[in-house]
DNA sequence: TAGATTGTTAATCGATTAACAATC
DNA sequence: TAGATTGTTAATCGATTAACAATC
C-alpha cells in the first residue's frame, strides 16, 4: 500500500477515532455538576456560563468549551437548562446511579468518611470497611457498617462488584493495601495516605493530602511560624 | 521621553521584575518534598531526577525545569543530595518552621484532622478549634484542643497570629464562616466544604472535596452501579 | 425586532519534553 | 578518563481566551 492510497482511507478512520476529551476537561466537570446542583437547589431554571463562571472564578469561554466537547446543552440568547445540564453531566459521569466503594481503614477518618452523607446523592455509596486492628474487627462504623479484617477484602470486592475503594491507612501499609485491592479487582482508589502508589497504568489513583495543599499556600504567604 | 529612550532603560527594569514563578510547579513543590523525605527516610543520600520522576510518575525533565526556577542544587553524572534538597525545598516553601493553624467544625471530620498526627512534622500545628454547638463547647478534641464557640475566631487568630485556617464544617455554613476567617485576618484556608467560596483575590483557598475526586474517575471506568 | 448568549474558530498563551553542552 | 546527570535551550505540545456568526 503505497502512501497516496493511506492519505486517502485516513480521514475515515480519523473519523472514527474520535479525539480524546482532555483529562483536565473531565477534572473540572465536577465541579460544574456541583455548582449546578446548588443553582437548582437555590431555585434557578436557567444559567448562563457567564454566571457559572462567575461562581467558579473561570471564565466563560471555558466553561463553553469544555461542554462543547460532549455535545450543544445550552439555547442562545438563554443560557443552559440547570436540572437539564445537571442530567447530561450527571451521565457523562456516570453517576446518573449510585457506585458501590470499599472503605480500607477504620481510624478517625475511615469514621469520618463512613458518616458522612454527602456520598449518596452523588452517586456513591461505602458498602464494606475493613481494618487490620483485631480489636477494631467486628465494630460497626457509623453505626452501619461493620469493620472486616483485610483478608476480607477480595471476596467482599467480588460480591459487591466494587470498583472503587477509598483508602484511609497510614503511609506505611498504603501500598500493600493497594496492591491488594488491585489484585482483587478494584479500578480506581481514593488515597488518602500521604504517598505516591505506584500501580499499573489502567489504575485510576487520586490523592487526598491536606498537607500538599497547605503548603502550597504557604509559599504565596508571608512567612509567620510558632518557632 | 521617546521610544528609543524606553527601549534602552526597560531592560533594567525587567531584570528586576523576575519572572513569577508557574503556580503549576509551586504545586508541585510540595509532592517533591513529600518523596524527598520518604527516600532520606529509607536512606538514600542522594537521588537523580530520573529516580525521583519514576517514583512520582513524571519526566525527569520536569523535575529538573521545575528545580531550576529556584537554583542549582543538584551535582552532574550524581544527582541531588536528599537532605540537602529537602531543607532547599522546605525554605521555598516556607515550611522549615510550624505555622499555627485554626480549625472550623468540630464533627467527624474535625476530630480526624485535631487526631492526625501528620501536620506537625511537616509545619503545620493545630492552636484552636472551633465550633457553632452549643452543646461542644469546652469538650477536647483528640484529648487536647479545646473547642471554642465560633464567636472566639477573631481574637484567637490574632492571638496565635494565624495565616491559615482548616474549615471542616457544612457547606450551608461554610461561606459565612470563611468571612469570619478572612474578617479575623486568615490568608489561607483549606475547605472540605463542597462549595465553591468567594472570597477577595488576596485570599488563597485550596479545596479537599472527595465526592470530585472519585466522580473523575468514574468518566473512565466501565458503568457498574447498584440501581 | 433587539438583546443576549451559545458553540466554534483561530490566535494567544503557557507548559512539557527532547536534546545536549557542561561538568562532576 | 569514561559514564552519568545536571541545567538550559528550543521545539513541541496542549490549554485558554477573544471574538463572532448563528440563533434563540
Amino acid at each position: 500500500m503505497d502512501s497516496s492510497t493511506l492519505e486517502e482511507t485516513t480521514p475515515a478512520l480519523a473519523s472514527v477515532a474520535r479525539d480524546a476529551i482532555p483529562d483536565i476537561v473531565i477534572g473540572r466537570l465536577p465541579v460544574y455538576l456541583r455548582t449546578l446542583k446548588l443553582l437548582a437547589a437555590e431555585g434557578h431554571e436557567v444559567a448562563s456560563s457567564q454566571e457559572l463562571g462567575e461562581r467558579l472564578g473561570i471564565s466563560s469561554a471555558q466553561i463553553r468549551k469544555d461542554l462543547s466537547h460532549f455535545g450543544e446543552f445550552g439555547k442562545q440568547g438563554t443560557g443552559y437548562n440547570v436540572a437539564y445540564l445537571c442530567k447530561q453531566l450527571e451521565k457523562i459521569l456516570k453517576v446518573d446511579c449510585i457506585w458501590p466503594v470499599v472503605l480500607v481503614g477504620a481510624g478517625y477518618l475511615g469514621h469520618a468518611l463512613a458518616a458522612y452523607n454527602g456520598f449518596e446523592n452523588r452517586g456513591f455509596r461505602i458498602v464494606a470497611a475493613f481494618d487490620n486492628d483485631p480489636k477494631k474487627i467486628g465494630l460497626r462504623l457509623a453505626d452501619s457498617i461493620e469493620i472486616e479484617p483485610d483478608s476480607n477484602i477480595a471476596a467482599n470486592v467480588a460480591k459487591h462488584k466494587c470498583q472503587i475503594a477509598i483508602m484511609a491507612v497510614p503511609a506505611e501499609v498504603a501500598q500493600g493495601v493497594a496492591d491488594m485491592l488491585i489484585e482483587a479487582g478494584i479500578k480506581g482508589i481514593l488515597c488518602y495516605a500521604p504517598i505516591t502508589l505506584n500501580v499499573p497504568k489502567d489504575i485510576r489513583v487520586e490523592y487526598i493530602d491536606p498537607v500538599i495543599q497547605i503548603q502550597h499556600m504557604t509559599f504565596y504567604l508571608d512567612k509567620g511560624c510558632l518557632e
